[in-house]
DNA sequence: TTGTATGCGTTATCAG
DNA sequence: CTGATAACGCATACAA
């Protein structure tokens, strides 16, 4: 029925051991015998049995895609909102891992981590990277995809995320847009590193914003992080528990702030936070974006169930774990060989991709004419 | 390193053909053996290769877990909403098929349907049931998931949400609670089976609704549907697009009649056309309970974004699809031996499971002390 | 660079 | 009911 390593060997005029060399090491065969066994590949539809091959290579021919929020220390407060990362990011790493020798394997139980069960691991969405490194089998290549700057010193790389990038970007909407009197809302700083990212990238723009900005105009106190003294940038800072109720009280909280026009701007440090924000400015009686524009981060699908369009940015986790997906795939075969240490650009670091932003409803120029007024 | 089949079988004192009757056919072995085999795999923790089992019984050891989606013939509306759902099917089935002798393959490109890569398919919340039945291979075991009533007459089987009697239950809570003045929101009911088996049952609730009960208000026409005719139930029905938009122009359409107590309380086809309606109403001044109560379906993780807590039926879409699992196995197994026809309960019928009330905030007795008054 | 031969862990067939 | 033994499709050490 399917064709099989003979099959093409028999049609290329080559032994089956050349068939076989062509696919797992190409630079091994002469260029001409190598297309002429394509070729015939290609005419019968030849795809190799990962299973055949696993067991040849006496590997698990299984890689590992790992939850991280299985294995977080704290229950994640709004994780149900995510689904819909999850299903991208995996869908991602399947097309990619489509025709590897691989197949994807998602955790049932985190159980056989430390066995020889995997090729290799893929972590979605790691709360404490060490943590996992820790547990898997010390030759295992790893993979850590999402949120991610610095990584464990050790055999692991990442694909994540630019949210310094992303902070930055959204900022420059707003001062582009002529801003001046601007307000971010955060919380969970010391927790999550993907939040400080943002606010750093964030208040980096503000400190570039033009000579004629007003200082922040209560400034908050990141305390703890090694962040920008906001006194110094042009941003405020407010600080709630992260979630569709720390909006609401954010909007409580900048309420008259904004009404007397000291505020014209918000980023918000994610979709589901901007939720209760805007839910309770609108129920105030704000106008979004007359009397303030809004920005934030995620691109969720729940931003379908706000009565305006907020503008926002993409994190492309489609694009961050194909990446991974790639990358696992290239240091499994390089970590095969020689047992000589992977190296390729960088090693133990991070690629990091830039947010894209999503234009909505939800900006516009300051009303007052453009914030340089008292 | 890992334990193999010869591993155990010296252990036992058996052949290893033995060792793997056990794990294969296990009425084949004496019950003596059999238990001295098992008490050996245990011990070392053998755990059978599905790579070698696959080659070894040629084939392909893969079952696919096909997303109909794909396939779906319309743009499914508010699928974003549904990707928690997406996720808690994909990790049932995982969770069954664990340690069987297969591996769970998430659809690429849903090009191998037609040839023999998988020996089963799971179908994930097909549109079209006949649809899927025609595209994939005669031989091939077929378990559809979710929503389904009747199935294409043939080799189909499936497991999914009986939403008639969710609709039932539904009626039932608001009947319980005194309400008599009660009007269901849906829509789409030409072409989404579910949304017409959740009329149904709620229909067949309000029949049997206690002679008091006031007629319809504005007795809906469900037209060309096989429906009870509203007007001898005591349901008022409106129609309007399922989702979030839909749900805020209900609220216009029925404002002033909740507002004279003609209507006490709202059954919803869904969460997501229930969130726009509660939006609009709490927007309008309508409070729930107080004025209306309220109840959908779905039990979706944006209920959390609503200000206070709805009462909606779960769909326990994890235990559908932990059976579709177990019984897509069960099938693949009688499918193989004789080729006889696979028996079973009933085949080509589905398995229903009853959905679950989730209490919330927004089911009260009816204001105006029981709803006989004009 | 190429071909030959062996083994990977099972299942299934066939004698006993 | 049980035990040898031949596939299964492929990777790779080894020899050419």
């Amino acid at each position: 029925m399917k064709p099989d390593r003979d099959a093409v060997a028999r049609r290329a005029g080559v032994s089956s051991a050349t068939v076989s060399r062509v696919f797992n090491n190409p630079d091994s065969v002469s260029p001409e015998r190598r297309s002429r066994v394509l070729a015939a590949a290609r005419a019968l539809g030849y795809r190799p049995n990962k299973y055949a091959s696993a067991l040849a290579r006496s590997g698990s021919g299984q890689i590992l895609f790992l939850d991280g929020n299985k294995l977080a220390a704290h229950d994640r407060p709004n994780a149900a909102f995510y689904a819909s990362m999850y299903r991208q990011s995996l869908l991602a790493v399947l097309e990619v891992l489509q025709d590897s020798p691989y197949h994807l394997v998602i955790d049932g139980e985190c159980s056989g981590v430390q066995g020889a069960e995997y090729e290799g691991i893929i972590v979605y969405d790691a709360d404490t990277p060490e943590q996992i490194e820790a547990l898997s089998a010390p030759g295992l290549p790893l993979v850590f995809g999402h949120h991610l700057r610095g990584l464990p010193g050790g055999r692991a790389w990442g694909y994540g995320v630019d949210n310094e990038a992303g902070g930055f970007l959204a900022a420059r909407k707003l001062l582009d847009l002529g801003h001046r009197r601007i307000a971010y809302i955060t919380g969970g700083l010391s927790e999550i590193s993907s939040h400080r990212d943002r606010l750093r990238g964030f208040y980096s723009a503000m400190e570039q914003a033009p000579p004629d900005a007003t200082p922040g105009l209560f400034p908050g106190n990141p305390g703890n992080q090694a962040l920008p003294d906001p006194r110094k940038t042009q941003c405020s800072l407010l600080e709630v528990e992260v979630g569709p109720r720390g909006g609401r009280q954010a909007a409580r909280d900048l309420r008259s702030r904004i009404q007397r026009g000291q505020i014209t701007a918000l980023g918000v440090v994610n979709d589901v936070t901007a939720f209760g924000l805007v839910q309770e400015l609108l129920t105030l009686g704000i106008r979004i974006p007359r009397d303030v524009s809004v920005i934030a981060f995620d691109n969720l699908p729940i931003l379908d169930l706000l009565p305006l369009r907020l503008a926002t940015l993409d994190l492309c986790l489609a694009e961050v774990y194909r990446k991974a997906g790639q990358g696992l795939r290239d240091r499994i075969r390089r970590t095969v060989p020689g047992g000589s240490e992977p190296d390729g650009p960088g090693r133990g670091a991070a690629d990091l991709i830039r947010p894209v932003y999503i234009p909505g409803d939800s900006l516009a120029p300051p009303a007052s004419g453009g914030g340089r007024d008292e």
